[in-house]
DNA sequence: CGTGTACGGTCTGTAGCACAAACCAGTCTG
DNA sequence: CAGACTGGTTTGTGCTACAGACCGTACACG
């Protein structure tokens, strides 16, 4: 049952609520560090982590993992491709409610 | 472990993107039959039947059942507490974005 | 009056995923 | 050396979005 998608259906990967906080915080930082990224989205650990590799496979991020005063740290950025899309996602939010307040468009 | 939460999450129910395109168009529409939102969110019968029942549940559309010309008809309206939970969403993406336009507002 | 076929939905099975708890590696403190 | 803390990753699981099977009714048409 084929369904026309003119309406480009939103990108899971970015509107995942902890991962839109995520890229949303980076996008205003530059780069950020695990413990910060913790601290201002109110993830656990775990779930930091985990979303964070889903964010990098699908190459909207970049994981710097290094040494900091013999501690490890890994550092987190946006990259070219995740800056784009992320504001491309936010472009289509807006679209979808300016048709919410428009009057319908409806058939014959 | 204790989180602070001082973002306060957003809802689920509303967030999803099937269910955010539900409700939208509901709110450009005053009330819509279950073949028109299936055509327009693109839906497939089965799919949008279950999001419609989650809605209901969650006190966002009121769901009236009828015959037309015979044949059944399922029409869908926005509660009051539907329009204007939706409402509160937006608000809550509005602030997120505005947050990551602002410079990091860091600890210490 | 069967026998299609189209309409309008609901019910069911399943794959995928968000989440937190358990775990792990290394550092510092006494 | 024991113990606690920091900075993460891996593992287990409960939920749920999704589509496809299914069901009932209505309208051909021979």
């Amino acid at each position: 049952m084929e369904m026309r998608d003119d309406e480009p259906a939103l990108d899971r990967l970015i509107h995942e609520p902890a991962r839109l906080a995520i890229l949303t915080v980076l996008s205003s930082v530059e780069s950020a560090d695990f413990v910060f990224l913790q601290r201002t989205t109110g993830l656990t650990k775990g779930n930091l982590s985990s979303h964070l590799s889903k964010l990098e496979d699908g190459g909207l991020v970049a994981i710097e993992k290094t040494f900091v005063r013999r501690k490890p740290n890994t550092s987190v950025a946006l990259t070219a491709e995740g800056r784009e899309r992320t504001a491309r996602h936010w472009d289509q939010l807006d679209l979808m409610r300016a048709r919410a307040q428009a009057p319908a468009d409806d058939r014959p």
